[in-house]
RNA sequence: GGCUGGGUGGCAGAGUGGUUAUGCAGCGGACUGCAACUCCGUGUACGCCGGUUCGAUUCCGACCCCAGCCUCCA
């Protein structure tokens, strides 16, 4: 069987994943800031780490997954003044719409999915740990982290301070010891979520939180914690900073997996730039499926291109997988094991997920399923096509819904029947020219005919 | 400036010291009343310059270009 491979950020290298307690692996991947809606670049480290999710649950008894939500930022904050509505309802609300959005790319729900204002107490009890081990120091109010107290500080980014000073744009504040100290927890006034704590009435820096979720959810070390490229420093270093000195504990996380960024024009999407896709509305125009087949085209640490075009061709790949599946129908197969899943796909998913690779073999099933002049091998090709789909987390309509859900507003599934009976009646009596005339007048409504060995056939083009 | 990653056929995107994925698009053919679907066939592309080698897109060195991080960010 193929050995699990993942790029471990803190390496630089590919290294053989062997966790910790393989009676309980442990995930943790970086969630949103719930201020607005998330973009399809959000939805990238949602997708890739669904699919190595799926992957481990096959080779492993038991995991653990989280995956959090901020819902305490100082964005959140202003949004909510900019529109008049109470900080917790609309954080509320963009949680919901972004549960919304990892349904429509067909993301499976994590086994937990902590939520920063959940875990005050946790945080707090973290940071007097920092304190008292003279890691963190309280100021005017704030609680600082102090980052030459801690010896290992950067060897995640692999950056040495002195890196970090050249050319950097880091706060200076009265209350700061040295410019690289970073807030753990930070005064609120009355306009300012606030909770009680040994500093006064305050709320937590953004980095703490998720140190004070792992621990609570999964444990002082966790195996694999993912997110965006983007978080690996500050928010990551700075993570695992404040978990080694709280925890006394040197080993945080086994594995850091970093996702490249999504790019809209040959810069990063970002909210900031304003060069953004929204889910919500991506979705309005494209099925989640094809959304997720266009995020897992690229290997999940390079940049990916986004664009109308890499959308064309993920719904034409797409298809082209449900044809095959159209073409030749047989059983829908229960639970898949990882002996199912075919060794093409599987090895190219242990190989640091190589999920193009593992398309390329999924196509090539496909062909198979098409090819194959025996029933039985159908049958097993089919079979592999399914399991393959399953970690992917792709292929899960029926087929024949794939082609013709959806434009009951142009024209219903009924009136297009009967007009393919009369088309097929005037055929019969060889009246092509009326064929052609029906033929044509369902390519105008969008439904393209396809006259097979058992009757003719319709998708929605 | 420092630290990452990258430049592959029309497009997307793997991979490899020599047999050069996969998908989309294109072209030719079979099938079809015509189409569509499907099938068959078809494309020697690896930024630039040196070096190593019998042989390099793949290894080494220099160079050019692009993106990311160093600030909130997935």
């Amino acid at each position: 069987m193929a050995e699990l491979h993942l790029h471990n950020t803190a390496s630089g290298k590919k290294e053989p994943f062997t966790p910790f307690d393989p009676e309980r692996v442990t995930v943790y991947v970086c969630g949103p800031t719930v201020y607005n809606y998330v973009h399809i670049g959000n939805g990238r480290p949602a997708v890739v780490f669904d699919v190595l999710v799926r992957l481990l649950r096959l080779i492993y008894p038991k995991v653990v997954y989280a995956r959090n939500v901020t819902d305490i930022d100082d964005k959140i904050n202003t949004a909510a003044h900019e529109s008049g509505e109470p900080i917790q309802a609309l954080a509320d609300r963009y949680t919901e719409a972004y549960e919304n959005d990892m349904l429509t790319l067909g993301v499976a729900a994590p086994d937990v999915k902590p939520r920063a204002t959940h875990h005050i107490e946790g945080i707090i009890s973290m940071i007097e740990a920092l304190v008292a081990s003279g890691h963190a120091y309280a100021n005017e109010g704030h609680v600082l982290f102090h980052v030459p107290a801690d010896a290992d500080y950067g060897s995640l980014s692999r950056r040495s301070l002195e890196d970090m000073l050249d050319g950097a744009r880091v706060e200076v504040a009265p209350y700061k010891r040295d410019p690289k100290d970073f807030v753990l927890w930070k005064p609120s006034d009355e306009t300012q979520p606030g909770w009680a704590s040994p500093w006064g009435n305050g709320r937590p820096g953004w980095h703490i939180e998720c140190s004070a979720m792992i621990k609570q959810h999964l444990g002082e070390t966790i195996d694999i914690h993912g997110g965006g490229s983007d978080l690996t420093f500050p928010h990551h270093e700075n993570e695992a900073a404040q978990s080694r000195c709280a925890n006394q504990n040197p080993e945080y996380v086994r594995y850091w997996l970093h996702n490249g960024m999504l790019t809209l024009g040959a810069e990063k999407m970002s909210k900031s730039i304003g060069n953004v896709r929204t889910i919500r509305d991506l979705a309005q125009t494209h099925s989640g499926e094809v959304l997720r087949y266009a995020l897992l085209s690229g290997q999940y640490r390079q940049q990916l291109a986004w664009s109308e075009d890499l959308l064309t061709q993920a719904k034409a790949s797409l298809d082209t997988l449900y044809q095959a599946l159209r073409d030749n129908p047989g059983d829908t197969p229960g639970e898949f094991r990882l002996g199912d899943i075919p060794a093409d796909v599987l090895s190219a998913l242990c190989d640091d997920l190589n999920t193009p690779r593992a398309l390329a073999a999924m196509h090539e099933l496909a062909a198979r399923l098409q090819r194959d002049e025996d029933t039985e091998d159908k049958n097993t090709a089919r079979a592999a096509l399914l399991a393959g789909a399953e970690v992917l987390g792709l292929l899960y309509q029926d087929p024949e819904a794939y082609f013709t859900s959806g434009g009951d507003d142009a024209i219903s599934a009924a009136a297009i029947d009967a007009l393919i009976a009369e088309r097929n009646e005037a055929r019969k009596a060889k009246d092509y020219a009326r064929g052609d005339e029906i033929r044509y007048e369902l390519l105008a409504a969008g439904v393209e005919l396809e006259d097979t060995r058992e009757g003719t056939r319709w998708r929605r083009i």
